[in-house]
DNA sequence: TATGAATGAGAATTCATTCAT
DNA sequence: GATGAATGAATTCTCATTCAT
């Protein structure tokens, strides 16, 4: 308390030790979450497990609700990074570019499997049913630019109806699949039937 | 105890009781757990909302699973009471046999849309996962007979697969739509569109 | 409700129906008593197992307590009812008296050991501490009037510290030997000891 | 971190005050349990009367269980602390040896005679009749030793069968002039009267 | 800044007792 | 009288959050 003159690192890497600090807390939250699911994910369990003290925790997230924020924010951010928006020429081969739609949603999904499950099973009570909408908004924009350029559209009373058909499918398919069909997901198998059921649907 | 001559059933009072507190507590749980969700049907709110002592909750179900266990079972017999097994003759055009599929299953989620929803919203984390497969059952059956019946069945190599496809995308479909797309639910616009989606997938 | 002539039958054994029913109930205490403890014996469990209504059972006994200090005086007069006022003469041999005192006693605590075990371990707590007291009235009389007729009194400087030392060490000796030796009661090898303990002390 | 010079303990606040909250806790619920009893003794008014949150006492203790076993256990330790095993040599007097035993043990009642009273009238239901049996663990040593070392024990058909008896009466004897005949023990009359109970029983 | 002891509102559940039928 | 449905105070225990050190 007195005089300790040069003794602390000089420069004190205030910021990295609050990153690594949140770094801990999420990956703790983020294995009890996916673990034990939302009820048994308890801040002091995470605060343990994560080897700081619960008053650390609460230095950074003011509740658990913001922590749970947090960790499907970070877990948007990650998948969105995977993605690279689709772009395509009125002129390419519809197929082509539907596919290539499709093979990006998949991979979208592939990024964090277990923590896309948590979060889908939890995340529905807290009044979060935006964020699933958020993750399909690539593939949202890059199916109404395939609308807008085609002059497919016009073929529709509805279109619509038919993007939100064809998103909801696209996502709830995937989304399963990733769960339960896995080998399917590997071999390509799913990325072969989901293009072929949204270029039926379109053409 | 002789000749009483117009025996009304004398309606049990016993039972008659009972079935109405075990109707009024049910009631009050369903209006709570859609409004608020399953963490804030706390049994005391339940018993307060239906306006009978907490004691007689516990009189009727043994616990708050229990409750909830009913909930979700009445609802599923509800379901499952409206619906018609879709049958047809191989001869018939598969466009029909598919768009009566179509209009079964769309009902079989019209019949109770809040606490549908509210049941997919908070069963999965109490690992009812096969609530909603079950639900889906005829469906599959249905479409299940299509594959069998028509000669559709050699054209894929993986039919299961397709199977899972449609029944995912389908069933996916009418869920959210019932809740965010009522107007063409309603007038009929979804029936079209997802008959013209199985129907150009599979054939 | 309206005539019902002589269908009742004359001379209704109110009194007899009321009997039989206490009986029905203090034996279905009794044995949840013994069997579970006087915390799981609940007064609906009570009336269930007597196969009663709960309202019967409190048109009978007041409250709980009531039911147990029932139990607890019906077994404290079948005891003392199997107990012989141990008299005799002064110059009878003391080693007679206190034979027949002692195996007085033993038979007094075999009469219903399961109760008297279980109630030996419930009633301590509700501050009945008198009840084993009571019980041991009638050995307490005899030894007195052994006391008194003898002149083995003048001997001590404090006889009523003898007398609370036999009494004491007779009872727990015999309250013990039930429940952990059985076999040493039967054979007898008890009574000698005790009568042996009792007259060395004595004289 | 280097020379601190007079570094007293620093006396680790966080042991101080864990103690102390133990220690206040096990004080109230002690209170509690000889006044009123384990019925009475609820979690809750511990907490109060320890002047706590109830949230506090979980803290230290995981149910209102390993509190009771905490009572028991260091009014266990606290007891044996306070006797000396009775050793001795086969020559000494045999007067003397039983005197000693008498002695030690009439003191190991009366460490806390009310915890011991108020544990002896709560536990037996809780299944834990091991506990008196421990405490009379010592005695039953020294007893025993005295039956191995002297030529006593050949004049017994059934020594086993007489330990019991000492054992027992020796035991109940002790435990009920605590709570009785105060005075006579102060006195050194209970001392005296069983030294004489057990000699003369034993030669 | 990090800590973790302390908190207390609130949740699930039990059970002695009442009273309308 | 007999019944048993209904009651609700009371009990054990949890967990998000605070704050003194």
């Amino acid at each position: 308390m007195s005089q300790e003159p040069a003794v602390r690192p000089r420069k004190q890497p205030v910021q990295a030790r609050s990153r690594a600090m949140v770094e801990t807390i999420l990956d703790a939250a983020a294995r009890i979450l996916i673990e034990e699911g939302l009820d048994d994910m308890t801040t002091n369990r995470v605060s343990e497990r994560a080897g700081i003290g619960i008053g650390s925790l609460y230095q950074y997230f003011p509740n658990k609700q913001a922590l749970v924020a947090e960790l499907a924010h970070r877990h948007k951010q990650e998948t969105l990074a995977a993605v690279k928006e689709v772009t395509f020429t009125p002129d390419e081969p519809i197929q082509n570019i539907i596919r290539r739609i499709v093979r990006n949603h998949i991979r979208l999904h592939s990024v964090d499997p277990e923590m896309h499950i948590a979060l889908a099973r939890e995340l529905p009570r807290l009044g979060v049913m935006d964020w699933h909408e958020e993750l399909n908004h690539d593939i949202y924009k890059s199916l109404r630019k395939l609308f807008d350029a085609h002059p497919l559209t016009a073929k529709y009373a509805n279109p619509d109806l038919v993007l939100f058909i064809l998103r909801t499918s696209v996502e709830a398919i995937i989304h399963k699949a990733i769960i339960e069909r896995d080998s399917d997901v590997r071999s390509g198998a799913l990325e072969d039937e989901l293009t072929r059921l949204v270029s039926s649907y379109l053409v």
